[in-house]
RNA sequence: GCCCGGGUGGCGGAAUUGGCAGACGCGGGGGGCUUAAACCCCCCUUCCCGCAAGGGAGUGUGGGUUCGAACCCCACCCCGGGCACCA
């Protein structure tokens, strides 16, 4: 079976099965009429308030809700099971939300540039748009089968020029944006012009704006765009042929994409300003529901630290250091530069010149692989120079180290030793004294092993370590500050700033671990950038009306690709290939000039940092997105909700990147008054992962999945050993189930209903075909309590309705509608299998009791739903009508059961009546032979009741 | 090393957040239906002792708080994820 639209079969499988048997080919027959269904009848198009999807009527009176995935990349090898997992979720919840009165938002693109179409188009000849197409109708085709309620009409793919065009304008008004950092939102760039002109804002040299070259100007403007460009250390990775941003580097210092080396070299790139931003994009954490890793993650990512600048004279010049201790200034014994600071070379002195060149060289060599090998052992260069601590005056020794990093804080380090474990091995490899500037406690020597010392006899000669912990200060006075005999942190972190401000060697500062975000690719399948340059190179965005900037045919889709290891190799853009379309006339205002394009193109990320937006107003050719649109779904609600999408579900490996890009553009565009709500994603739902089992050979090679049987917990494949693992379903691991297997088992909405069975959602579970059955059994029993296997009509032999059903039926309402809301699909599962199996017993489902079991399987097997709903004599479709609501007096029984404990134990249980007081219960529990039993005759000493609950006897 | 999660039957997982541990599903055992099998229906299924009634143990380990702990506290052991020479 295909989903192209070819029935299946209805004939009875087995000779003497009922002709109307659940079966998996008749579950397909009804999914897919009723998916056509929903097509012919619009079902799932949801309203907008303005604009051409507008429908003002539909919408009255409802609250709205945007659920959003993570859209996919549509790769060729189509999906598994693993995939639809956070779908189904969404589309369960979804449907849900619609049947509770939300006007429910939800709908699918495709994040559709990048490498693997590219690397695609390289092989084959063919256009990456081709194939790209290709990909999205297949998964559009996989995506409908599943039954997923999306609305069409919004769906979205970043490689559309429609979309595109969009892109290329948000980054135009990035490119022409400056952060003001007194007022803390980013303003457009003329505004910064305008302050300059009126002189509102002192220009950098301080000269008057109008005395400044337009080449000047420029040149003060562009230090302040939020795109720009810069010579600035970036990622080459010449096994890819481009440079990638830091956040596609790995810790071991590879491309995360192809895992080929990358190294820091300094070029001319496109970065996005994002270090701008990094205060609110830690503050605003605490608007958003996320979870506490996540937003850990984030903060961490961020990085974000408190502390000093502190200068140190030398005969070179001012070494100004970062540290978040400037407390510990008087234990600074020396001091340590990256290999490559600037002031190395003017501080070597010439009898060590020889040494530190080499060192540098050495350093340089090194790749960041080298550079981060667990081998920690430190090593390092004396220049010959010594500067001045500013808080004692005391000479001290300028060393080079590389385990100081020059992309962080100042690339100079004031090295404490007696404190700091790096700075304590440095000292010890090269005989650096370690003076001592807290008083460790007694404990602290004993668990080191060594005599306690204390006060002048402080001698770090003895310790086996630094001393990491809080302790009170010594040796820490000169004439204007004094931290003797301090023990708070904090209050002598403030004493020694308040000290070097008021003295002018230093200042409080804050630095942060994020860069400025590489935005600029040497590839073909991206977007491409928007701007072009005149003869003197100055920068030009293009104006809307030339967007979108298309990219170029052509059948040369390669970048120049270079040995993974030859660092100084320059990347060759396959753009720069195009010599007419890279070389155009333009008329920008001042007539026709020829210019040159940027022939860059935009990294991956970029489609997918306002995708949602664009879900809102798909088709709109005048704005990105209407206003009135824009607030209606985004815009802050009146409940306190700081506005955003309302849920958005997705994978965890996009906990930094995807989420920190998108926010920020978000925050871009908030602060220019294109949107309403700060944040994009207000609450963030990680859905697990479907595992699967994998087994790998001797020679450690994954064998396929489906060969390998098991003996006696011995796992083989073609009669060979192999091992058992556990991981992500996927091709790489040849452990893949095509959905399509399990549709013509058993059909969709059993499989839908198998995904939202195995656990609760943020959970990644095993995958088990042998279990699907299961959820298989349930739908054909609720089938069979309803359906004339023989006849395919609803059944004339229905049992009558009765007041234990009732009551049942009144907890699965009460139950299910709670689980749902909070999207604990699995347990709402168990409690409607509950309810069937209450009815299989009582031989079938009450009239009574049909339409509302079949109102709350709609939103999980919506399918079988629809097609219960039309034999109960429905016409319309369940999507929008109300989940059933319990009646609270039936959820109450007249009588309970409670147990009855002694000394903790349960030794009984008795009936009371559910209202029944406390002396009522103690009396019962009391009276219950097996509680006197138990109590052996003796008294009780005390009883607890819980009324309604439990009864506890302490003996 | 640091920061987040998490450890419950043969397996996936429940347990209204301190109140009957093991819902529901898979698997397993038994029975019914059937000439027979499949399907379907019914019963049993945490472990140990016991024919049974019943008893004992039990939520990674050890301790604690409490009338009562899977849940709270302390210490530790494993597993998964993230970060890691970030001054």
């Amino acid at each position: 079976m295909n989903a192209t639209g070819e029935q299946p079969s209805s004939e009875p499988q087995q000779n003497d099965q009922q002709a109307f048997r659940y079966t998996g080919a008749l579950a397909q027959q009804i999914e897919l009429r009723w998916q056509d269904w929903w097509d012919e009848h619009h079902t799932f198009e949801t309203p907008n308030p303005a604009g051409p999807l507008a429908d003002p009527e539909a919408l009255a009176g409802k609250q709205k809700l945007f659920v959003l995935d993570m859209f996919p990349y549509p790769s060729g090898s189509g999906l598994h099971v693993g995939h639809p997992l956070g779908y189904i979720g969404t589309d369960v919840y979804s449907r849900f939300k619609r049947m509770t009165g939300y006007n429910v938002l939800y709908s699918m693109g495709f994040d559709a540039f990048g490498l693997p179409a590219e690397q695609y188009a390289v092989q084959t000849g063919q256009h990456p748009a081709v194939t790209t197409a290709q990909n999205v109708a297949n998964m559009r085709r996989q995506l409908r089968r599943i039954g997923l309620s999306h609305d069409r009409r919004r769906s979205i793919d970043t490689t559309d020029p429609g979309y595109y065009r969009w892109t290329q304008w948000i980054f135009t008004q990035i490119f022409n944006s400056w952060y003001d950092t007194d007022r803390k939102v980013a303003r457009p760039i003329a505004e910064l012009v305008a302050e300059f002109d009126a002189g509102t804002r002192p220009t950098p040299d301080g000269r008057a704006w109008a005395a400044l070259s337009a080449a000047e100007q420029a040149d003060v403007v562009d230090n302040h765009r939020l795109a720009y460009i810069s010579e600035a250390p970036v990622n080459w990775c010449p096994g890819l042929g481009t440079v990638v941003a830091n956040e596609e580097v790995t810790a071991d210092g590879r491309s995360d994409r192809g895992n080929f080396p990358v190294f820091k070299r300094n070029m001319r790139q496109w970065m996005m300003r994002i270090t701008a931003y990094a205060d609110r994009l830690i503050d605003d954490l605490d608007l958003l529901d996320w979870t506490d890793s996540i937003k850990a993650m984030q903060r961490n990512w961020i990085g974000r630290s408190e502390g000093a600048r502190v200068h140190f004279e030398s005969a070179a010049g001012a070494i100004t250091v970062f540290t978040t201790r400037p407390d510990t200034l008087f234990g600074a014994s020396f001091m340590v530069l990256a290999p490559e600071h600037p002031l190395v070379a003017a501080l070597t002195t010439d009898s060590q010149r020889e040494a530190v060149e080499a060192y540098v060289r050495a350093a340089q060599a090194k790749s960041d692989v080298a550079r981060q090998v667990d081998d920690k052992t430190k090593t390092g260069v004396f220049t010959g120079s010594y500067a001045a601590n500013p808080i004692n005056g005391a000479q001290i020794p300028v060393w080079i180290a590389d385990y100081v990093l020059m992309g962080y804080g100042t690339g100079a380090i004031m090295a404490v030793p007696c404190g700091d474990e790096r700075d304590f091995e440095f000292a010890r490899q090269f005989g650096l004294p370690i003076p001592a500037i807290q008083q460790p406690p007694a404990a602290w020597f004993e668990q080191q092993g060594i005599a306690v010392q204390q006060g002048d006899a402080l001698d770090t000669a003895a310790w086996p370590e630094a001393f990491t912990s809080d302790a009170p200060y010594v040796h820490s006075t000169n004439a204007s500050l004094d931290l003797n005999g301090l023990d708070s942190i904090a209050e002598a972190k403030r004493r020694t700033n308040a000290w070097l401000a008021a003295n002018g060697h230093g200042e409080a500062t804050i630095t942060y671990k994020l860069r400025d975000w590489l935005f600029s690719r040497q590839r073909y399948w991206g977007e491409p950038f928007p701007i072009v340059y005149d003869d003197e190179g100055m920068a030009h965005a293009l104006p809307d009306s030339m967007l979108p900037l298309e990219l170029p045919p052509t059948d040369s889709f390669s970048p120049r690709t270079f040995d993974p290891d030859d660092a100084m190799s320059n990347p060759e853009s396959p753009l720069d290939r195009l010599a007419d379309w890279a070389h155009p006339v333009l008329d920008l205002g001042d007539g026709p000039k020829r210019y040159h394009r940027d022939t860059n193109v935009m990294p991956q990320w970029a489609g997918s940092c306002w995708y949602e937006l664009r879900y809102l107003d798909p088709t709109n050719t005048d704005r990105f997105v209407d206003p009135a649109v824009e607030q209606y779904w985004m815009g802050p609600q009146g409940d306190g909700h700081p506005g955003g999408v309302d849920l958005y579900v997705g994978g965890v490996e996009h906990a930094v990147l995807h989420l920190l890009y998108a926010r920020f553009w978000h925050k871009v565009l908030f602060d220019l008054g294109h949107l309403s709500s700060k944040e994009p994603y207000h609450r963030l739902f990680n859905q697990g992962y479907i595992l699967a089992a994998a087994f790998k050979d001797e020679r450690e090679i994954y064998v396929d999945a489906f060969s390998v049987e098991e003996r006696d917990g011995q796992y083989f494949s073609g009669g060979q050993p192999v091992t058992r693992e556990w991981g992500k379903m996927g091709k790489s691991l040849k452990n893949a189930v095509a959905p399509d297997e399990i549709y013509e088992a058993y059909g969709a909405d059993t499989l839908r209903l198998y995904e939202m069975a195995m656990g609760p959602l943020d959970a990644s579970r095993p995958w088990e075909t042998r279990d699907v059955v299961g959820m298989y059994r349930f739908l054909q029993r609720v089938w069979r309590n309803l359906v004339d296997e023989d006849t395919g009509a609803l059944r004339t032999d229905l049992p009558a309705f009765d007041d234990a059903t009732d009551r049942v039926l009144h907890r699965t309402i009460d139950g299910v509608r709670a689980d749902m809301d909070a999207m604990r699909f699995n347990t709402a599962i168990a409690k409607l299998i509950e309810l069937n199996n209450h009815l299989t017993k009582l031989g079938g489902c009450p009239r009574e009791a049909a339409d509302r079991l079949v109102l709350m399987l709609a939103p999980l097997a919506p399918h079988l739903a629809e097609e219960l709903w039309r034999m109960l004599g429905n016409t319309d479709t369940v999507t929008y009508l109300d989940f059933p609501i319990a009646d609270p007096a039936l959820l109450v029984d007249d009588t309970v059961e409670v147990p009855v404990q002694v000394n903790g134990k349960v030794r009984s249980r008795i009936i009371v009546a559910a209202d029944a007081d406390q002396a009522t219960m103690e009396a019962t529990a009391l009276a219950d032979p097996k509680v006197q039993a138990a109590l052996g005759g003796n008294a009780p000493k005390k009883v607890i009741v819980v009324p309604g609950r439990m009864v506890n006897i302490v003996g």
